[in-house]
DNA sequence: AGTCACCTGATT
DNA sequence: AATCAGGTGACT
């Protein structure tokens, strides 16, 4: 599931359907989730508070508890979090469970079970800034951007930079700016930088949109997993490349 | 900047 | 059987 636009779906699903539950009891089904914390610590230290807040930071959910305790959870690359109606209806892919006293449950499903939960500690680390705030402004993006000399695709996918931009958005978004994602991004003209920035607001915020309504699977895509099939601007071949050990899609003709 | 590790499931 | 996957952290 998981970039931006989707993780903030989550965060907005879970203020109309969480926000105020109270929580009666923890289980954590798969231990390896919470890893390095001990599943007994957030089971023990999660019970009985109330879900005052929901929060997003890039890619990572912060879940405000009564008391002053702070859940974090992040999706990695299959994770999901809802409220179901009955704590008894979970699946296969459930690694957490948290049941609210009247019944319904907060679940943490995920099929690879590459997500992580813990609760207190803040690990959010060198975070960047965070593209749908006002904060993020063409200025503060071009000083970051100018100094840098790694290739643009990669700088898109570093947290440190800008904060819940992935795989999907970084090519969508330098698709729609006409930028060669193999480009260092120091050596991209400023009027392209600013191009760039614009994409990536415009491609995040019409994504939130569509994935709260559409919770799931379906992204718009013009050029992600489009290899061998025809650029929809000039119908040239869109192209696969290998980038950091993932897969980086774009138009040879159109991004130069 | 590349490679592996963490995991499972879908697809070739 | 091999490769790929919307992520990231620890290595080299």
């Amino acid at each position: 599931m998981p970039e931006l636009p989707e993780v903030e779906a989550v965060c907005r699903r879970l203020r109309r359907d969480a926000l105020h539950a109270e929580i009666a009891v923890v289980k954590i089904l798969r231990p390896s989730v919470t890893r390095p914390q001990p599943p007994r610590t957030i089971e023990k230290r999660a019970a009985g508070r109330t879900i005052d807040a929901i929060r997003r930071r890039g890619k990572n959910i912060l879940i405000d508890l009564s008391g002053g305790e702070v859940l974090h959870i992040h999706l990695r690359m299959t994770g999901n979090l809802l409220v179901i109606p009955d704590a008894r209806f979970r699946s296969a892919s459930t690694r957490a469970v948290f049941e609210f006293s009247d019944g319904r449950a907060l679940v943490f499903e995920d099929p690879r079970a590459l997500g992580k939960l813990w609760i207190g500690e803040d690990r959010l680390g060198e975070i960047g800034l965070e593209p749908l705030d006002a904060s993020f402004t063409p200025e503060a993006f071009e000083n970051l951007a100018q100094r840098s000399r790694q290739p643009v695709k990669l700088f898109l996918l570093d947290q440190r930079h800008v904060a819940g931009i992935g795989n999907i958005y970084a090519a969508e978004a330098l698709w729609r700016a006409k930028i060669d994602p193999r480009k260092p991004i120091g050596a991209i003209s400023k009027t392209r930088r600013a191009r760039l920035h614009a994409a990536i607001v415009e491609v995040l915020k019409s994504a939130v949109g569509e994935s709260y309504n559409a919770p799931g699977d379906n992204f718009p895509s013009d050029v992600y997993g489009r290899e061998g099939e025809p650029c929809h601007r000039c119908r040239t071949v869109i192209r696969r490349i290998p980038q950091g050990g993932r897969s980086t899609y774009f138009c040879p003709f159109c991004q130069r």
